[in-house]
DNA sequence: AAAGCTACCAAGCAAGTGCTTGGTAAGCAA
DNA sequence: TTGCTTACCAAGCACTTGCTTGGTAGCTTT
């Protein structure tokens, strides 16, 4: 076997000022699902557990321990394993475009904008803010194409904000979309190399560095 | 269950002047094995398997029944299924440093050579050259660490020649590590993305956008 | 000819997999 | 009180998984 770790991780919730009345207004909204109840409660250890040891690797039984029930009980709550993954990727994308966007808001010049989408990237990728973020590139293929396509069309704000700040950084003469795809693809393998400490890099420095590499000056 | 594709595919040689012979030189000092040996033909069906459908979801039947053969005479070629992998992890890694070298020799400035790093592992990646080398990142996981660090160690050289040329091309006070990995992440993410055709671009093509973005002018 | 090696088959085991079934207890509404 | 809904349990089914075992045919070496 492989991806060691096991036993009850404590539930990580997304830290920082305002980030809980942010879910609540989308769960009252109807964008989200309530991470208190039982559904959202395995959704949540789900992503983690996708994540932490990805799809094929984690059972019903050891989403259904995370929440102390018994496996067959998810199924009351969900249709199969892959609704599951299907649902945790459409909860991610939904709070991964209203944390940008809400970042994107704050920034001031069209540089720092897309700072802001890159720090928000990362810091998704890392699970400082949206526990599950990877899996929605590291297990894409577990996906069946039906459930692809709607978690693709959930995701089109989300990439429109992103072509939105390229361009106005970079010019419009650009191309923004393969800038996007070479930046997504930089971006996510810093969750393979890239471990925030107390000595070495943060986040926000590998934000910058990131913005003087894509672009320059 | 996803990710349909099934029936045998023929098996795709590299194709290419002069790759037969590279092969053959490479299997005769030792650092390869051969390709038509039962081993050979096995880590060449495991390759493509894990390839397309990833590794926890390929089974040993799977790949014995790519070479004709009983899922359990597989254990007569190899100790376990994480062994296959590790197998061709290495033989990827080996093959591919050599014909990086080759490329960056055989380019004249450091921005060509720093091209022809860029476009060897695109054909990498894309499977022109190298059924596999994905693997080793989309799977790099699905490996115990302690077969991590043997591939690791062969991997030392080929990232060598990859830090080179980064600093040769864009000058001794920039990042080659934090470019490399940038890079790395960018090029294996076109593998989600990018398709060579007739009509669209081209890998050469790519690789000029790509080294246009990371070196500008 | 004898001995050993390589490459396989045939059969199956033990563990684990997603998922189903029938039932129960608690809360709430009529 | 009755009936409905939600959230679960207990048990297990049907299937897949990696891997084992004992054996055999053919080739090569001595």
């Amino acid at each position: 076997m492989v991806v060691q770790s096991k036993g009850r991780v404590a539930a990580r919730r997304p830290s920082g000022a305002g980030s809980q009345t942010l879910i609540s207004a989308l769960v009252a909204a109807g964008e989200l699902i309530d991470p208190d109840s039982p559904r959202g409660r395995l959704l949540n250890a789900a992503a983690r557990l996708f994540d932490q040891k990805g799809y094929a690797r984690t059972t019903v039984r050891d989403i259904a321990a995370e929440v102390g029930i018994l496996s067959g009980s998810i199924f009351h709550h969900f249709g199969n394993k892959e609704e599951i993954l299907s649902c945790v990727m459409q909860q991610v994308t939904v709070y991964a475009r209203v944390r940008m966007a809400q970042a994107v808001e704050a920034a001031a010049s069209p540089r720092e904008r897309l700072r802001a989408c890159i720090l928000s990237e990362l810091e998704a990728i890392h699970g400082l803010a949206i526990p599950g973020f990877s899996i929605l590139v590291l297990e894409w293929r577990s996906l069946s194409s039906q459930n692809q396509k709607k978690v693709l069309r959930l995701r089109e704000d989300y990439e429109r904000i992103w072509h939105g700040a390229i361009a106005a950084a970079k010019g419009p003469k650009s191309d923004a979309a393969l800038i996007r795809r070479l930046l997504q693809g930089a971006l996510m393998h810093t969750y393979n190399w890239f471990k925030p400490s107390a000595k070495g890099m943060s986040l926000q420095q590998l934000a910058d560095e990131v913005l003087n590499v894509f672009s320059p000056q």
